[in-house]
DNA sequence: CTCCAACCTGGAGTGCACTCCAGGTCAAGG
DNA sequence: CCTTGACCTGGAGTGCACTCCAGGTTGGAG
């Protein structure tokens, strides 16, 4: 257990194949394990990650950033402070994003409504 | 009143300048009037549409179906249907996003009461 | 063993939504 | 008039995040 073929691995994150490289490739998910004859094995920790990289991204976080979070913890436990930093620097942003997908979503339920109430319906 | 130079409807829209040309030449906004030297001049109505391909951006229509609204909304009464079903389709769309977006916050709030009750700070 | 689906690499290509540029024109204040 | 800042055009360039490709290798089923 804990080894996942490259298909398996995509299925169950939800990238495709190709952005599993690319993240690797990037650096964003480091070092991947490899069988012998040079192809990937996914553990159990990358996927952990990959499902943390679906939150960020998910959440409109830049790949730029998520490279800086994951380097930070790789780099070590003295950088949790400023990992906790990113995090909550990034929560406010996604509340702003919220709140402005809010705003925007009423907008757009009145125009509807404005539509619904056109005579001739 | 209702002529706005270009500045300003920048201003008042929120898009720059570049956007509100690229804008009237993929054809979303149509024909702007202008000066007779050739300067455009936009009216209270190409600052409505403004607002509402603002608000149909920040939910995330693509512009290609935005264009596809005005293109409606151009070719009359008769396309009312048509538009609301449109924009009925992007509420569901968006409401949808919502939900993401909350689950995802949820994720990463929880990821940021972890890091919280780490031992050591 | 043999087969073939799944995998590998480096690098080029895509799609979207702008954004910038060069080289000129317009128009309002002094 | 003259200046100068705002504006014009067509077209090229940018940034992001993938996505696709050619040409070759791997590894588990039969």
């Amino acid at each position: 257990m804990t080894g996942y073929a490259p298909a398996e691995a995509a299925r169950r994150s939800g990238f495709s194949l190709d952005t599993l490289r690319y993240y690797e490739k990037i650096g964003l998910l480091a070092d991947v394990e490899r069988t012998a004859g040079g192809q990937r094995v996914f553990t159990d920790d990358d996927l952990g990650w990959l499902v943390l990289f679906r939150c960020l991204r998910d959440t409109g976080m830049p790949i730029a950033q998520m490279r800086r979070y994951a380097q930070l913890a790789r780099d070590g436990e003295h950088t949790v402070d400023e990992r906790l930093e990113l995090l909550r620097r990034h929560a406010e942003q996604v509340e702003e994003q919220m709140r402005l997908l809010q705003r925007q979503y009423d907008h757009l339920r009145e125009k509807i409504r404005f539509y619904e109430r056109l005579p001739g319906r």
